[in-house]
RNA sequence: GCCCCGAUAGUUCAGUGGAUAGAACGGCCGCCUCCUAAGCGGCAAACACAAGUUCGAUUCUUGUUCGGGGCACCA
């Protein structure tokens, strides 16, 4: 869907020298100048003029189609007004023709995606911070496969390892553990390994004895990371985050093509054994240029296996799934990591997957401390989200039954949170703010679905089906409507652009504009009240390709769009 | 100390090598006989600082300041 695809032909034949790359449209500062301006200055550069003159030559001389009304210069830039019902009848000719599909560019056909995100320790609910990394990893799952990708989404369950150890032996401790409790007995284990030095060795020896195959051991650590994927997983489940796969890290102890790697390193003379047994990688040999870092340990004296060297494993697990995309989402704390990693892979012939970034979530009145409880959780949030909403719906959708309410209820909350968070910039910090998140005003998620609720209230109250095809007497003569339709047929390049910087923030941005522009339109413009009928069928028609573009977009975002609300 | 990110209205976020830097929240003033006021209109309000590249820099470079993250036996 280009809409300005008929308006580069008739300048590339006014100026033969010109690639269409030197040419671009951009929207002018205000409808009055045009619908769509064609900024000068590289074509200038090339032609070697001045831009304001180019503008002038390129007004006199471009034979434009019908679609173009007028072309003035203004300055160094071409403005064209356009044709508006006559291009908004292809754009939303665009829109209702390809549906639910509209906006993908299909790069993805017949390519398969590993994406590997969330994967958080198993230690306790899941704050706002950690569900970062799974709205960022499962929206991005969703808009590979909105780019026709075949995509497997995978969570890595740390189900091992020191801290999980001394985690099990509390638990052996306590008569019962529930989800509830983990936080604090991880939080109590940890604190009484540092003093309790015997404490600490039997966890240790508990993890070699899992590492070594002990049944009883393997049990045990089975039971306690069960209770808290579980637990997770339910409150993940909320958000609407999906997987395809769970992978057990302890699936990948001792596994035998780590061998390959070690003697990789080895011939790099990269891996050796230092005075206390451990088995340790110099990553200096490698090209790892600064002294930080240099040094990575795979293995503890004792013989029990590092997080790092069960993580090589496991990524040559996934290389192996032969993916032409392999990505996996981090927190920026693992940036170090992640390069260390990939390092070493690659000195054994291996390519690490691509990550993505993102920084953490702080709070208005500093950082996030699981110690000091200064935490917002994610179920916490919800509830309280979902509880308000409640009120709301209650009252304004009382004909509804008590069980529409709530799910209603419970996808604004879930629009608010992910919205909140999906929106920003995964390279910066978010700083979450509960009483705004709770607000459901402004810039946020419910006020997309609010204007979809809108729209659908419009095509409810019309009662029959709206005509699909746009037809000859489409119009959209009106600033508001034009606004309308050149924001809808932008979505294709927000999408692309999406997928190529593995971001969904752009298009939460572009969601909460078209429903801004939308809402601008809905004051502006009757629909069902229109002064003739072919302007309300159009009006009508615009509301449908909204609606849809809005639930694309919210689709990929994780969000849905209710019915009434 | 060293390395990596970031810095835009009072606050939370957009944005761009070129037309008047956009929203929202908060503040003030208005709007429900009108398709849902979770809404709309109006007013006040910002490119951290300093050099450099450029016809033109808030955008690119460097330095400073401040914030976030990291720097071997945690995962």
């Amino acid at each position: 869907m280009d809409p300005y695809k008929t308006l580069t032909d008739p300048l590339l034949c006014a100026f033969p020298e010109l690639a269409a790359s030197d040419l671009s449209f951009t929207t002018p500062p205000n409808q009055a100048l045009g619908d769509v301006a064609v900024p000068m200055f590289l074509a200038a550069r090339k032609l070697k003029c001045a831009p304001p003159a180019l503008a002038v030559q390129a007004a006199e001389r471009a034979q434009f189609g019908p679609e173009v009304v007028s072309a003035s210069p203004a300055g160094p830039y071409l403005n064209l007004k356009l044709d508006r019902s006559r291009v908004g009848r292809d754009i939303l000719e665009a829109v209702l023709r390809e549906g639910d599909r509209f906006g993908s560019t299909n790069v993805g056909a017949g390519k398969r995606v590993v994406i590997e995100h969330t994967s958080i320790n198993p230690n306790a609910s899941p704050h706002v911070g950690r569900a970062r990394n799974a709205m960022i990893g499962d929206s991005l799952t969703r808009l590979f496969r909105f780019q026709g990708h075949e995509v497997e989404a995978h969570y890595y369950v740390n189900d091992m390892g020191r801290q999980i150890g001394l985690l099990v032996l509390i638990a052996s401790e306590l008569e019962e553990l529930s989800f509830d409790q983990v936080l604090d007995a991880y939080v109590r284990a940890n604190d009484r390994a540092k003093d309790d030095e015997a404490f600490a060795q039997r966890g240790y020896d508990l993890l070699l004895k899992m590492e070594e195959g002990d049944p009883a051991a393997q049990e045990q650590f089975r039971a306690v990371t069960d209770l808290c994927l579980k637990g997770q997983l339910a409150v993940l489940a909320r958000l609407g985050a999906q997987y395809d796969v769970f992978d057990r890290e302890s699936k990948y102890v001792r596994d035998p093509r780590l061998d390959a790697v070690c003697a990789a390193l080895r011939e790099k003379d990269a891996l050796f054994t230092d005075e206390e047994e451990r088995l340790v990688v110099d990553l200096s040999k490698l090209g790892h240029a600064v002294e930080e870092g240099r040094y990575f340990v795979l293995m503890r004296g004792n013989g029990s296996s590092m997080y790092g060297y069960r993580d090589l494993a496991y990524t040559m697990d996934k290389e192996a799934l032969g993916a032409d995309i392999n990505v996996m989402v981090l927190g920026e704390d693992h940036k170090m990591y992640a390069q260390q990693l990939s390092m070493i892979l690659e000195a054994a012939g291996h390519a690490a997957p691509e990550p993505i970034y993102y920084s953490y979530i702080i709070l208005k009145d500093g950082k996030m401390s699981t110690r000091q409880g200064k935490v917002v959780l994610l179920s916490d949030f919800l509830d309280q989200a979902s509880a308000l909403a409640a009120e709301r719906v209650a009252s304004q959708c009382a004909s509804l039954s008590p069980d529409e309410q709530l799910l209603i209820a419970e996808q604004v909350a879930v629009s608010a949170i992910r919205f909140a968070v999906l929106r920003v910039n995964p390279n910066k910090n978010v700083t979450f703010d509960m009483e705004a998140a709770l607000s459901f005003q402004g810039d946020t998620g419910p006020y997309i679905q609010y204007s979809c609720a809108r729209i659908r209230s419009i095509l409810r109250k019309h009662g029959e089906s709206v005509p699909a095809i746009p037809g000859e007497s489409f119009e959209a003569g009106t600033d508001a409507e034009w606004a309308l339709l050149s924001k809808v047929a932008s979505f294709p390049e927000v999408a692309s652009a999406a997928f190529s910087q593995r971001s969904c923030a752009g298009i939460a941005v572009y969601a909460l504009e078209l429903a801004r522009t939308f809402t601008t339109f809905y004051h502006d413009c009757p629909v069902l009240s229109a002064d003739t009928p072919s302007q309300r069928v159009s009006r009508l028609q615009m509301c449908q390709a909204v609606l849809q573009v809005l639930s694309n977009a919210l689709s990929i975002l994780g969000i849905e769009a209710p019915e009434q609300m």
